[in-house]
DNA sequence: GATTATATGTCAACTATATTGACTTACTGG
DNA sequence: CCAGTAAGTCAATATAGTTGACATATAATC
């Protein structure tokens, strides 16, 4: 690597190369399923924030209604996930993971468990504190 | 969030949240030339690697010859990056930033090291040294 | 009760980014 | 001379995203 003058660029690189690396075990597993990051980025909302809806998934994902359609699409009808109205408002579609989908899901984040855990593991717990407060940094930097 | 047997997940959504906003920026910057995240990689390695060929490129970006081609196309035609075969071996062609592509790529590492140093500002240097020497390792974790 | 707003779904056309396979051109090195 | 290597290109295909337009069902409001 040539041209440090900016003492950021270790760590532009560092993120690059972290996020491909912490991504390709997922695909992998997901490819053995027909499966992709689209698909992976719906299995996990829906495991973290069970009952969420549609517009909600919307929102955290930031992606089009039809960018979201063709993936969940596939989804329910491979019976990882199931679609429940909302007992207050019809109109609303409340997304569960099926057992199936839970089991993917689950893969899917042990293997990126375990990534962390082996680069945390030469690191203190305060380091590790650090790591994570600032990558949360990181993420609140968004533009609204 | 719900659902937290496993002590990973904040880390696991932390880095995808951060990731997201860390491209955003680049990829405005990018679109306002009609260019994207492809063109965006190029221009790093190229910049960060001096001279490098198409080959090393290649190796380093993890994608297929066919991949590259039209990207790489784009930022010749429009003198971002120029092209001269080595000395040595006149098969080999070697890849550097004309000045507008020197101009280019600068924005875009400024704007990511500008959210680097927000993310850092309220950690001490050796929580900085922990998330660089943490996200390295996460990255020396790729499969072979 | 009629109208308006909201949540979701769907079709269509387009773009960007990637793949694999097949082949060409130019050059190197034994 | 010939085999191998570096790069480039064409074609077909897949995935993931966009915007625009429109449909349907339900809720909320005047």
């Amino acid at each position: 690597m040539v041209d440090q003058k900016n003492p950021e660029h270790d760590a532009i690189e560092a993120l690059y190369f972290a996020y491909r690396a912490f991504t390709a075990e997922p695909d992998r597993i997901l490819a053995k399923q027909g499966l992709g990051r689209a698909h992976h980025r719906i299995l996990y909302f829906v495991a973290r924030t069970p009952a969420v809806t549609v517009g909600e998934l919307l929102n955290t994902l930031e992606i089009s209604k039809q960018a979201l359609a063709s993936p969940l699409r596939r989804l329910l009808s491979d019976a990882y996930i199931t679609q429940t109205p909302d007992t207050q408002d019809k109109r609303v579609r409340r997304l569960q993971l099926t057992p199936k989908g839970r089991k993917l899901e689950s893969a899917l984040s042990t293997a990126q468990s375990a990534m962390l855990r082996r680069a945390f593991e030469h690191v203190g717990a305060q380091d590790r504190r650090a790591w994570l407060d600032t990558t949360r940094a990181l993420s609140a930097l968004a533009k609204p």
